[in-house]
DNA sequence: AAACAAAATCTAAACGTTTAACTATGTAAA
DNA sequence: TTTACATAGTTAAACGTTTAGATTTTGTTT
């Protein structure tokens, strides 16, 4: 089963391997007869063309290439899914490269900027050495990362992180509504004294999301404290200590809405330990929808990023990229969605609003 | 620097082709000169060999398959992270193939004993179509997928499944042992009434871990009530009902080992609702070491599974048969650990122990 | 200097496909 | 009847390596 070629279906056929290749691939005509009893001795052998060869040949590999940044990191397996289901229904496979990167970070998304050179040098591996004929980089943090890809001439896409090269396609997904939908939400619920804990300040997800939680403050016609905005690092021990700062603070906030559902399980941390309640007291959202938002009591309500269809979509550029149906500059932002679980109380003060 | 061949390698350096891929894969011995000039025109052209018409001629890939069960279960990302990991130091490259079971799945553990055809199937892609030198297949259940495996003549590692046919090689990890540990550090810990959530009762792990628990009860010469084992389906919401119907049982336990993390928390859960604390009135401990078990308050004491190691250990194995350095039947079973978190408390009875 | 052996190098076939260019066959138009 | 022209099929060259086996070069021994 395993090494039969092309030519000894041609001669138990009794045509030749030409004809072969043209009733396997379908690329020129073949008279009824001659093409049942090839694809007889195709069946009754078991044969499957040599990819290898084909690739040779034809200069293509049908591999896309897949470089993720980590596997470990909890957006990306739902991302690399997203690809396969999409790949599924196409003739093309899937070259995976892990570069590992958390295993070398202290900080991490501080550090990971800083690993061009590693990046660049896999990628030019994977579409040089290993001959894919494109490539899906899936990074781990929303982040520009146009210095870092090098210029190459098959179609690179880019999931998760976005790049500021105007030439190049991402897949990323959606900070700044869902961030004002979400303080929206918490206004509409009777919260004004609102705190944010962000993320590390200078990064775009920080940025984008702090500027929703500005644009809802605005149309709301409230106005957001700077003493109410506490910089946190993505982890949890960072929502803990932010936290326990707000609640030391002249005016307690009713709500907090953390940048993350680490710093907010922390923030929680915080409350409990203060004696307090969440929602009772205080009401927390956070942002990623991680399995631990489920896990942790009460419930975490928080913002869901579409992960898997970050992982469909840059797969379908690829692919449509490659059968040239596609030349534009694709620049995907994936909407997020809230999702509403339990620590979100409405604030009681429907006597004021009745006044 | 895409584009260029042995064959312009070869006329630059004025010697043949032969000698620049004797150069290249130290094959036979080139002449000092000779071997300068051809290393000098590769670097200056940034050359690298077309690994297609390589492998074509070679008859090797130099790529490993692997075929997941599904990418989004807990244990399989840390599993490939460890495959990478190995695999990174040698010349040998992934191919990654999701069969994404979960999808397709109402009761996980059942249905997918029967997905005998799809994989059977996939295999057979992967090493006549795809043509990948060995295969690491990656389960989602400890469960034997010696049923399911074709019989090809590359290398089969099967990762965290097991198989009962006595050819094929897999690295699973420890069930029975471990369990036993738990136990006794409970019963060291003083409780004598402790009860078990079992997972699905007929699969492999739920029997090995009970067949533990029992072990270190004999050991301490204390017997093993029937009604103090429950039988859940390894969901959270099972260990939620299993502990709620021992809470309304005639003696209550002071301590319940749940054979996962999931069920753990659904037994505290019901521990809470009942007015009870974990772990000041009932002690508790869990299986798996999820992210969750961490997030959950109090932390959950639990067995944490080397999902690291698995990994690399199928992918050394996969490379050394590949090299012929390994011929045996590889059967490796890689040792779990306790990971003590928050959740045990030792039973007041010294007064007991002292008498 | 000749004869031989060893080492270095080269030539060309092979790996298993695809496909351009050619040939053979049948059909319609002149 | 010839000519033109689709249509179906074949031949053989490529794709870019590796590697036997042939050949050349170098070194050693007489």
């Amino acid at each position: 089963m395993a090494d039969i070629t092309i030519r000894d279906i041609a001669k138990a056929a009794g045509v030749s391997t030409a004809t072969v290749s043209y009733v396997i691939n379908g690329t020129k005509p073949v008279a009824p007869e001659r093409q049942k009893r090839v694809l007889d001795v195709i069946t009754k052998t078991g044969y499957l063309p040599n990819t290898v060869a084909q690739s040779l040949r034809t200069k293509k590999t049908n591999t896309i290439g897949i470089l993720v940044e980590d596997i470990l990191s909890f957006s990306v397996p739902p991302i690399i899914n997203g690809i396969s289901e999409y790949i599924e229904n196409t003739d093309y496979r899937i070259l995976l490269n892990d570069l590992r990167m958390l295993n070398s970070l202290y900080n991490r998304y501080d550090q990971i900027v800083h690993q061009g050179e590693k990046i660049n040098q896999e990628l030019m591996f994977l579409v040089y050495g290993a001959k894919v004929d494109a490539v899906i980089y899936v990074g781990m943090f929303d982040r520009d990362i146009s210095g870092v890809i090098p210029n190459i001439n098959k179609p690179v896409i880019i999931a998760y992180s976005t790049s500021e090269d105007e030439h190049t396609c991402f897949v990323t997904y959606e900070n700044e509504n869902i961030s004002a939908e979400m303080m929206r939400y918490l206004i509409n619920a009777g919260h004004e004294k609102i705190a944010v804990i962000s993320g590390l300040e200078h990064t775009p997800p920080a940025q984008q999301r702090l500027r929703g939680v500005q644009r809802a403050f605005e149309e709301a016609g409230l106005l957001l404290d700077n003493h109410m905005v506490k910089n946190g690092d993505w982890e949890r021990d960072s929502g803990y200590h932010c936290m326990k700062s707000l609640l030391g603070s002249a005016h307690k906030p009713t709500a907090v809405f953390a940048m993350n559902d680490l710093m907010a399980i922390g923030a929680m941390d915080a409350i409990k330990e203060a004696g307090l309640s969440v929602p009772g007291d205080i009401s927390v959202v956070g942002f990623d929808n991680r399995d631990a938002s489920e896990f942790v009591s009460p419930k975490l309500t928080t913002a869901e990023i579409d992960l898997k269809s970050i992982g469909y979509n840059a797969a379908q550029i690829a692919v449509e990229k490659l059968k040239s149906k596609n030349n534009g500059k694709n620049k995907i932002i994936i909407p997020s969605k809230m999702v509403l679980r339990e620590t979100v109380k409405k604030q009681s003060c429907e006597w004021r609003e009745q006044s």
